[in-house]
DNA sequence: CCATGCTCATTAGCTAGGCTAAGTATCGTG
DNA sequence: CACGATACTTAGCCTAGCTAATGAGCATGG
């Protein structure tokens, strides 16, 4: 019962800790940059190479429409290219551009560029409290 | 040089898994429910009893047209009273009423049912680990 | 070999939540 | 008492989520 009640509690104080950090990272994005979760598109993609729109919506923890909408922003943008898919005619790839991977670059440093800041006030166990927070997290949000 | 090495990664790892979680988290949400601004505007307002708009959306990290839109949300439903400040007639109090509080407890603890659950699978260490975290992204948001 | 049913992606249409800029009412002070 | 500052709201915009429905292509069973 007492781990019960300290993950119901612990329930409860993470998210209040993540809406208002997510808020505030949020509030450091400039004008005209890329946003929160169109970076984070851009990141997977990268990092995968090439994804479906559904693989990457899965990865991204979305229903496939919504990926679609930041998709098409990144497209618009020319950071991100459609290709058909060599068999299957219904799917599309999905990769970055090279000026996708070079205007990420550049926003990722700037969009971290706040919170690296606010990180490297931290001590180094506070960091590695936060480190080992972000890979729980990570494997939690996997399900 | 390490330092800062570390905290550029450290804040695209938190990012990454910060965005999925919290979407993660989203998903668990019951149709009709509080959504999770409100839920946490909700929660603020019931902890210190009576504030402002203005004092309630800088705890809440929004802008005050923010707060005026989801406190509407949540006077519509009967879960937030406004009340005129006694002596500054520009100012307004909000209060959650009695049905706030009630509809909050029950909404709180089916929103928090799925991620207590799986909080709960996580060792102790980790969930301690999550609090310390949790107790630094407050800081952080903070400023 | 094609009809039927499934899967993939998109479109349409909705809601919430965030912002800035502008408006309105009130306070407080010179 | 006029005028600047403050508090809240309104208006208007955008992103990001969702579900439901559509259209296109695949795959399979008769």
């Amino acid at each position: 019962m007492t781990t019960e009640r300290t993950a119901d509690l612990l329930a409860k104080t993470l998210r209040d800790a993540i809406i208002r950090f997510s808020r505030r990272v949020r509030q450091a994005r400039p004008v005209g940059d890329l946003t929160f979760s169109q970076l984070s598109a851009l990141t997977s993609l990268q990092l995968a190479g090439a994804l479906t729109p559904r693989e990457l919506a899965d990865m991204e923890r979305v229903q496939p429409p919504t990926m679609t909408k930041i998709v098409g922003k990144l497209e618009e943008r020319g950071l991100v290219a459609r290709t058909p898919h060599p068999t299957d005619g219904r799917q599309v790839i999905l990769a970055a551009t090279d000026e996708g991977r070079a205007v990420y670059a550049l926003h990722e440093r700037a969009r971290n560029e706040w919170l690296a800041v606010e990180l490297d006030r931290l001590t180094p166990e506070e960091r590695e409290t936060l480190a080992r927070a972000a890979e729980i997290m990570q494997r939690v949000a996997r399900g």
